[in-house]
RNA sequence: GGGUAGUUACCAGAGUGGCCAAAUGGGGCAGACUGUAAAUCUGCUGGCUUUCGCCUUCGGUGGUUCGAAUCCAUCACUACCCA
């Protein structure tokens, strides 16, 4: 995998660039639809396709292994093959399910003892089984598996978690290493920067992280209950180490304010749930600000859901229709509501994509901020 | 015409002497959601009040009682059954 840096922005740390992948390029900055288990919920291939133009979605090593299992995604051919998306793939390690699945698991040096959300049922993860299902998954980008402490963590907590995650990362390293990909094109790891909120473990983390001969870097641990301002500080700690000529992705972020601050900070990669989940709640994210569709106030809106929107169900449908979906607990309210937001996220990105190029993003940047907080 | 059952908040429906402004569900209104155990979760939903509390309410009217949505009488209406 290579990553090409176009374009640097004179007045933020702002960046375009492409990474190109044996399932294609993608164009960065960029968003990335999160499919947990295969599937980006609610939405078809198709849809991601043309609908969002989504280029690189996300899977979930954790949720895949549990289901559907290796077995079949190795006798399918790979994720890609078994759930027709043939662009790019980031596999997630299941270290975010560590974190959140808390209560049913047990944390050692070696690994990660856990119990199945599904059927209650043992299992263990190490970086080295993880690095073998990540094989068999198939993803084009895959995370070494980490510990993503929570946003509260003391400084004790967070050191002790920090130096696991980094031998964690040196095992994962090795074991991809010593393993070959199973279904003929690459697969890059990226390590993650942990650190939590403490600026000295943010920093060691950054440089051991950057020392490693990796295609791209993560920065994990952030929007996991600290302040916004903290987590943009830490990004800039962390992006003041990092080299430049490596992508960065930001896990897991968020809103679209927090997207283009990210942006704005040099962060090239982000993936979050919010518009998907969110949306199959009734909350719309536009260029204009955010709408929560089960409000009466839609009930006779008649205009289009987005004016400004770049899918196809933001002219087709109006906000009362919508509304209507919604409180009749129709399933078209989820795909509309998930397909809008994905696109608007992906849009949101290649739109500051644009004026990086053009010069002026600082300035669109700030106005764009103040419109996507606004709340309709 | 006769018999039986019933009438409770927006709807359905518990409650059958004090712990009842009244369970529960639905509906309604609002909020939350950040590497997805989430088409989920939380709060409010008679009036006034920041709280305490006060006021009005369980088909109508009149009683019994210290006290009634709950007991009695009567009227009205609804459903079903028999003619």
């Amino acid at each position: 995998m290579q990553f090409l840096l176009e374009k640097t922005c004179r007045d933020t740390c702002a960046r375009t660039g492409t990474l190109f992948t044996d399932h294609g390029e993608i164009k960065t900055p960029i968003f990335m639809p999160v499919g947990t288990v295969g599937s980006v919920k609610g939405v078809m291939v198709r849809d991601l396709k043309e609908e969002v133009k989504a280029q690189i979605i996300l899977g979930n090593t954790y949720h895949l292994y549990l289901r559907p299992g290796t077995e079949v995604l190795e006798q399918a051919g790979g994720l890609h093959k078994f759930n027709g998306w043939d662009r790019p793939i980031l596999t997630d390690s299941g270290g975010f399910q560590i974190f959140s699945l808390t209560g049913i698991r047990k944390l050692t040096e070696e690994g990660c003892m856990f119990r199945s959300h599904i059927d209650g049922s043992k299992h263990f993860f190490s970086p080295e089984r993880v690095m073998d299902i990540e094989r068999s998954i198939g993803a084009d980008i895959i995370m070494a598996l980490d510990e993503c402490p929570p946003g509260t963590s003391d400084y004790a907590y967070a050191k002790k978690s920090l130096g696991m995650t980094h031998r964690w990362l040196d095992r994962c390293i090795k074991r991809l290493n010593e393993t070959e990909p199973k279904y003929g094109y690459q697969q890059s790891l990226f390590p993650i920067v942990q650190g939590c909120t403490y600026e000295d473990l943010r920093r060691q983390s950054a440089e051991f992280v950057a020392e490693k001969n990796t295609d791209g870097i993560a920065i994990g641990g952030l929007a996991v209950g600290e302040p916004a301002e903290v987590m943009y500080r830490m990004i800039e700690v962390v992006n003041g180490i990092l080299p430049q000529e490596k992508p960065r992705y930001l896990m897991g972020v968020g809103t679209p304010a927090n997207i283009l601050e990210g942006i704005s900070l040099g962060i090239d990669m982000f993936d979050c749930v919010m518009p998907t989940r969110n949306g199959r709640n009734a909350m719309l994210f536009t260029s204009q600000g955010i709408m929560n569709m089960r409000n009466k106030k839609w009930e006779t809106d008649f205009s289009p859901i987005d004016p400004e929107g770049t899918a196809s169900v933001d002219s087709v449908y109006t906000k009362a229709y919508l509304h209507h979906l919604f409180k009749a607990q129709e399933l078209l309210a989820l795909e509309i509501a998930s397909i809008h937001n994905l696109a608007f996220y992906v849009w949101l990105t290649q739109e500051a994509r644009k004026h990086i190029q053009e010069g002026d993003f600082a300035s669109w940047k700030e106005q764009m901020l103040k419109q996507v907080q606004t709340r309709l």
